[in-house]
DNA sequence: GCGACAG
DNA sequence: ATCTTGTCGC
């Protein structure tokens, strides 16, 4: 997609601050099905594969998915990642044709620098419950408190750590919208049920990266449509 | 100026 | 995240 506008650092931060300002921190209620989106890459033809799919708690499977793949419009700069992968994530969930409760980002919510990261952006921009989750923290400094782990950034929590008492790789999980700390981790808790991400989060990142090994060599970069 | 830096 | 061969460990 040929942009409208060249990314403009300051008016991205602008945005950002708009974003935040929408933030609604409140509990999850108790989700049906979960819905989760990740975002592949291919370097060499500038394309991002985006998948989404949708898991319903109580039968335990996966009952949607759904694909989108845009031209990779930017190049990753930290603090600034919704900029490069909403766009396929938005078409991508768009796609998935069933309903869902809240939405798995891998990424940040609220911890981040301006309390705008992906999973942020995506429940304002959708009006609908995120949760954000990290495999790597971006902004903030750990705090034990009690027998949990948080993340603190400018003298409020943040994000909690998901590690199980050390015996797995730690995941940092953040509000993105709709959502509060306690619930968010409660949720990643009860979908992790193995070392690596949440069940949705893996089958979403299973995906993405099938879709990009299925299209490797044998198709032009997207286009990206015009928006008018 | 130096270090940090989601995916 | 991607690229990429052989190699270390359960």
């Amino acid at each position: 997609m040929p942009p409208l506008t060249r990314f403009s650092r300051e008016r991205a931060i602008r945005v950002q601050r708009i974003i935040a300002d929408k933030v609604l921190i409140k509990p999850l209620s108790q989700p049906r099905v979960v819905a989760a989106v990740d975002v592949a890459y291919s370097r060499a033809t500038a394309t991002s594969h985006a998948a989404a799919v949708a898991y319903d708690v109580r039968a335990g499977k996966i009952v949607a998915q759904s694909t989108a793949q845009v031209r990779t419009p930017l190049p990753y700069m930290p603090g600034f990642l919704a900029f490069r992968e909403l766009t396929p994530m938005l078409i991508a969930l768009s796609r998935l044709g069933t309903r869902y409760d809240v939405i798995l980002v891998d990424g940040h919510g609220i911890s981040h620098p301006r309390g705008a990261g992906i999973a942020t952006h995506l429940g304002v921009i959708m009006d609908r419950p995120t949760v954000g989750v990290a495999k790597k923290i971006l902004v903030g400094r750990l705090v034990k408190e009690g027998d949990r782990m948080l993340v603190y950034h400018e003298g409020r929590p943040v994000a909690m750590v998901h590690d199980r008492q050390g015996r797995w790789k730690p995941l940092y999980v953040s509000p993105g919208h709709r959502s509060d700390l306690e619930s968010a981790y409660r949720l990643v808790d009860m979908l992790r049920t193995t070392p690596g991400l949440p069940t949705p989060l893996k089958e979403a990142d299973k995906l993405s990266k099938a879709l990009k090994k299925a299209t490797r060599g044998r198709e032009e970069a997207p286009r990206n449509a015009k928006l008018f």
